[in-house]
DNA sequence: ATATTTACAATCATTCATGTATGTTTGTAT
DNA sequence: ATACAAACATACATGAATGATTGTAAATAT
């Protein structure tokens, strides 16, 4: 039995993990508090001794992660860069190769994003849900591999490349008009957005 | 009460329809069958006639949805587009219109892409996600801004748009990332979009 | 050395959604 | 006119998760 400060830190933390891992498999409210304490190696005691309910191991996850963007933007606005632009561009950059080596960081963002109910009960939907995604990719695929054919995507892109952006950036777009309660206008960003993708997919004398 | 075939595929409708309220309110797994029979005015036996359970209801939800642009790159591929690079940006504007005026597919998206999970008890989690992204947006926009008064924003841009553009891109870039089970190379479509997007931005004769 | 608090474990009662089983009414076929 | 099946409503049993209470061993304060 673990009775020190150190310790009972420790087990705080292993709960968190714990959660993230069955919140990340099995959705938030897929998860029962019980599942939690047992990958946790503890009893639901424990974590009612740490977290008032559900929901606070949820919050507790989510203030955990510090967004890397947001101490570059903030430096960036503070000193002034002579190249905000570029300085987006770049920090971006680094924000992604930062979260590909974090799993504990992957699996937060996907609870906060996704929401994550992909419970064993509603797979058959989730499955639904990305199989019909990869077949959209497939056929924007042959698309764009057509208009390779005709030799006019910029040397940037590739056909899979090219599609998988337009695929994230169109899916993007719809989940943040959404999720904002459509406070922006969804038709004004989404035509500028694909006008400037497309137009740095041709290639660049060609039209 | 109602018997006839008409009536019956009436109340399935209604069931649906309510069930996408339901499920758009309090999410998928916050959503009981009682509340959906309650706002479509049955009870739970009619839900329970015509659906095998909340999985099946769901799905049902899923398969109404026929995605616009399926049909628009099926057609294009069909038809070898002389420009399909074109018909996609076009093909993606028209999409959008058509969604914004269609409340019952906007729902039944966000269930699909969000996954919802922003139940009562959860509440203050969901408002920490959107307080956090409404900050993120704010900052994004005070430095494109400051790019725009050195005059190296492209006319086409408005701070408030690219940050817009910026924001919905890289969380989409995550989600897609996340959902399909990092089956792509994530820096690599990141630095494409972001690049070409950036690109965009600057005012062209600039740099 | 003793008291008290910490950090849990174990137990219990309650709620709540689900699934099923049965009852009831009405359309429809014969 | 009667029989049967469709289209539900009603009632009940089950199980699972929750929150609360209680118990308890060790750490820490005095």
């Amino acid at each position: 039995m673990r009775r020190t400060k150190e310790d009972a830190a420790k087990t705080r933390e292993e709960v968190l993990a714990a959660a993230a891992e069955i919140f990340y498999e099995n959705g938030v409210s897929g998860s029962s508090l019980e599942k939690i304490a047992q990958r946790a190696g503890v009893t639901r005691g424990a974590i009612y001794w740490h977290f008032k309910d559900k929901a606070e191991v949820l919050t507790a996850l989510h203030s955990e992660i510090r967004l890397p963007q947001e101490a570059m933007v903030d430096y960036a606005i503070e000193h002034g860069h002579d190249d905000p632009l570029g300085l987006i561009e770049q920090g971006t950059i680094e924000v992604l190769q930062i979260l590909v080596d974090d799993e504990h960081q992957q699996r937060v963002f996907a609870i906060m994003i996704l929401g994550c109910e992909f419970t064993e009960h509603l797979s058959d939907a989730a499955q639904r849900i990305i199989t019909a995604n990869a077949e959209m990719f497939g056929k924007l695929q042959k698309l764009i591999e057509m208009a390779d054919e005709q030799s006019s995507l910029a040397p940037l892109w590739t056909a899979d490349s090219a599609a998988r952006a337009i695929q994230c950036s169109m899916n993007g777009l719809l989940a943040e008009w959404l999720r904002s309660g459509k406070s922006f206008p969804l038709v004004d960003i989404g035509e500028r957005l694909i006008r400037s993708l497309i137009r740095s997919m041709r290639d660049n004398e060609e039209r």
